[in-house]
DNA sequence: GTGGTCTAGACCACA
DNA sequence: GTGGTCTAGACCACA
């Protein structure tokens, strides 16, 4: 289910966080369904237990998941996106750099609006 | 000029590196231009000569800045955008991440829209 | 009678002995009043049987319950309060960390005072 | 400056959390004050550095202390106490426990409202 | 030198 | 079996 790169430079733990809400967002991981448990997952992806569990830890602090005492970790059922200034600012700052990078490869508002359209195109299928 | 956060998780070299590319987008910095040298930036953002260094080798590997032998380093004459695979997929990568965390956020693609629009505008003016 | 969350970050079997603690303490439940089995218990709250026998021992180590072989668990009859330097002392850090949590919500004395009148008149009805 | 007791229940990154947050309360520590660094904290408590780091992780993360990359860790300038709906309803739950517990040692109201006094003489020493 | 990430592996509380 | 904590130790990016 999840694609780890080890050799990103993006840390291993934050792909996974990533690539739980990707598969969150596209229905392709239900509320209430359980994820694999820290072991199992850390298994399925060659990947070491502490990163894993760092991983849900930090999702769970974002209320995306939630852990069941000794029964396991699954999709949050209730999860209320909260919308906090510093969160907000992030994403502005993250799609500023799109914009400028992509700028000096010589993309402009019109080819970012597809790409956008493109990106909604996958994330929505299912 | 450049406005330096030393608590930001962002990496000082990397800010210097946005900043600059922004303030060529915006024509604050125009072709030709001289930058501060290594020292004088260093001094004047109090941060380690290594770390503008640093911003300034990645600048000119990506052709925004040259150096000149003697002279200093100037804003790029003739820099033709190049867009390889590579950078490409970085930055889509980099949107993909916005929307995601953008939906978390109670964000759909309109206000996603609303913001880049925004940048646009803060970016152009000049 | 008993409210459980398996979402908690709380044990589960912290929860029950909090919980019959409080009750007996409001006065839903008496001195001799029979508590449900271990297993009565378990299928009520659709808890581990385990967890609620942990429970149950350590409410008895505290002289809160009583079990009488063949008959079943009952509420102490004269549960005479004993203060143990220990005890004491852990709760007075408990105490100390409220304080320190209540500062850095912005809570003083005052407000501190005010939330402790609040839980005696909750635990005082009846 | 801190004192780590291995053998507590408490896990040690709770203590260092605890204790740091204690410290800046009663004026020991101030704003801008330098903490030791992860690898000095961890020799002095003699403790894994990796425990310190997820204490001042932690510690950064509730904005009580800041990072400024390469130069070190410390203690928050502007630090605004947040209070969340959550955070809130944490320390009252604390609380209450207390005064059970209390009860359940033959202490009532004026006793802990006596603790907390003392408690607080104690924190603003200084 | 500084903190961040990761691995390998142990131990424990809880259910 | 489940996640949480901790140690020991390596490696890396950054300043």
């Amino acid at each position: 289910m999840l694609n780890i790169d080890p050799r990103s430079s993006k840390p291993i733990y934050e792909q996974i966080i990533e690539q739980v809400k990707e598969n969150i967002m596209k229905g392709i991981l239900q509320p209430g369904d359980r994820l694999p448990s820290v072991r199992e997952m850390s298994t399925l992806l060659t990947v070491n237990p502490n990163t894993v569990a760092k991983a849900y830890q930090e999702l769970e602090r974002e209320k995306a998941i939630e852990t069941i005492r000794g029964k396991g970790t699954f999709i949050a059922q209730n999860y209320q996106p909260q919308r906090d200034k510093e969160k907000l600012q992030e994403v502005r700052d993250l799609l500023k750099k799109v914009v400028i990078e992509s700028h000096y490869m010589g993309l402009g508002r019109e080819e970012i609006m597809a790409m956008l359209v493109d990106i909604y195109r996958e994330l929505e299928k299912r």
